[in-house]
DNA sequence: GCTATAGTTCGATGCTCGTCGTACTGAACG
DNA sequence: CGTTCAGTACGACGAGCATCGAACTATAGC
């Protein structure tokens, strides 16, 4: 069964945004890397990204970034389209995103 | 033998400060709790720190700070001072600590 | 010299995490 | 219908981490 309610890694998780939780969810190499290349503003698949880890752990560092509440996807025909959830994050931690963004896009 | 020499953990590990190293070290609610308490521009010692964890459990996490170049750390007499090292995160992420202490802080 | 105090170090323990390959699901396209 | 393609779910494995208590070091005070 799979009816589209509130999963725990749903698309658009919004849940209180836990400081501790996006902070962890941005330490990682790979998902930092991960919000770098979506911080063009467009939508991107996983198989669109350069990312250097097997299939299937891009998809758990994907989940991670969703269950923080930094991105969310869209489910598209074949593809899931994700974006950088910039307005929550900037509404709950006011310049984080873009102090991260600042030092480890250049 | 202990000369003072360039150690891992040094008091003021100068190193080139990584982005996913700062974001683990803040990415820990107790950790958080430290240098939302250290943000004050005050030095302080561990003890005078109101944390719930084990006296070595607290000493571990500063490590983890000390190593990231979150803080740094002074020796007098029986007590070791700490101090947020607000001017080299500024200067390798600017806006990064005051983007988590606004949101920790409150 | 003893004792109290402040912190570190050292296992030990249990949990979480990053990584992978494989199997699975679901949509598009013949 | 069968195949391919995008992504997820599931173990599994090794490494790291948060936590603790106990032992240790070093300083200060008596």
């Amino acid at each position: 069964m799979s009816l589209a309610v509130a999963d725990p890694a749903e698309v658009g998780a919004v849940g209180p945004l836990s400081l501790p939780a996006v902070l962890h969810a941005l330490s990682d190499p790979v998902r930092l890397s991960i919000v770098s290349q979506l911080a063009d503003g467009a939508e991107h698949t996983c198989n669109s990204l350069d990312v250097t880890v097997a299939k299937s752990t891009c998809s758990h560092h994907f989940r991670v970034l969703r269950e923080a509440g930094v991105v969310s996807q869209r489910a598209d025909g074949k593809c899931r389209f994700n974006r950088l959830e910039v307005e929550a994050l900037e509404a709950s931690f006011p310049g984080l995103l873009d102090a991260v963004l600042r030092t480890s896009q250049r």
